[in-house]
DNA sequence: ACCCAGGCATTGG
DNA sequence: CCAATGCATGGG
């Protein structure tokens, strides 16, 4: 086992516990992520090898600066920046929040938003994989069953690798940290098994058949999207059998961080946006994008304030 | 016991 | 093309 540093400079302002707390769902810990005492943890999966990264902030919201402790093996040069890098992305460290920021001034309850949660950045999956199966899971139900199925199954099917709980220090007291399941471990695993997940029929299908996808190779890797535009890869994603326009929307925020796309459909958007603007007047979909017109082209960053403020008891 | 919760595909008009 | 329906689970 070996030990290695780096650090990652986040683009100003960047409120380290609020971005990696979003990340949590403000829990300590939810599925492949933890934020405990300030750390912020996640093994990750670079190319079959797992390494366990450590991070806390050393800096502050308007100076900030991350450290970085690797775990693993085979950390050389390259891996350790590749890791950095993936640090990097999964916390979007290099998101430019002022464009955001002057048009929230023009709205006095997004203003308010801005206001208490300054500096938070909007994270990201490691993969596309993992946005699409988190978002099947998510379909439906309320937030803590998704968190308690999505437990299940990175658990159950993720690569897991053991390490010393304590941040740069040795102790005798390991525990167990999973990287997110590889498609080619769901994709050969029955449906009938995966229904142990707790999932539907349907949503087992749905499951077992992104994972066939992208076990099989794939035009749906992040470097392939990459370069389309945001409508070229809602219509790519959403041939996937389960996957339709909220999760493709999902998925452009979270696995590509495309700035300005909006989930419709979504209940607890339309909630928030009910009570923010409508006194708490029922709104549907047509009313939420018309509504968010003005939001163009930062709805990605809008939605993810207005869900923080949902979570956390603003709205 | 019910009803709803950060949807989707399928089916029937 | 729009409306209705089944689906799994856990919490109110």
């Amino acid at each position: 086992m070996e030990k290695a540093h780096c650090s990652i400079t986040p683009k100003a302002p960047f409120d380290f516990d609020l971005t990696a707390g979003y990340h949590t769902y403000f829990q300590g810990h939810y599925g492949t992520d933890s934020l405990d005492q300030g750390v912020y943890r996640r093994l990750l999966d670079l190319n079959g090898s797992l390494v366990l990264a450590s991070v806390r902030s050393v800096g502050s919201v308007d100076s900030p600066e991350l450290s970085v402790e690797l775990r693993g093996s085979g950390l050389t040069p390259e891996r350790v920046d590749l890791a950095a890098k993936q640090i990097g992305w999964l916390l979007g460290v290099d998101q430019d929040l002022a464009p955001f920021y002057d048009l929230a001034r023009q709205d006095p309850a997004m203003a308010a938003v801005t206001g208490q949660f300054h500096g938070l950045h909007l994270p990201h999956t490691a993969t596309v994989f993992e946005a699409l199966v988190l978002g099947i899971l998510g379909q439906q139900i309320a937030t803590n069953v998704a968190r308690i199925i999505r437990t299940l199954l990175i658990e159950t099917y993720g690569p897991r690798g053991l390490f010393d709980k304590i941040f740069d220090g040795e102790s005798n007291d390991e525990e167990p940290f999973f990287a997110f399941p590889r498609p080619e471990a769901l994709a050969a695993c029955p449906v009938a098994e995966l229904r142990g997940m707790k999932l539907s029929w349907r949503k087992a299908e749905y499951v077992q058949g992104v994972a066939a996808e992208f076990a099989g190779g794939t035009d749906m890797e992040r470097a392939t999207l990459e370069v389309l535009g945001d409508e070229e890869v809602v219509n790519r994603v959403t041939q996937l059998r389960g996957v339709g326009r909220w999760t493709a929307q999902w998925l452009l925020i979270r696995a590509l961080g495309r700035p300005d796309a909006l989930p419709l459909g979504d209940l607890a958007l339309r909630r928030v946006v009910s009570r923010l603007y409508f006194s708490g007047e029922p709104v549907d979909d047509a009313q939420v994008e018309e509504f968010c017109i003005p939001w163009s082209p930062w709805r990605s960053y809008a939605t993810v304030y207005w869900f923080t403020a949902l979570r956390r008891g603003m709205a």
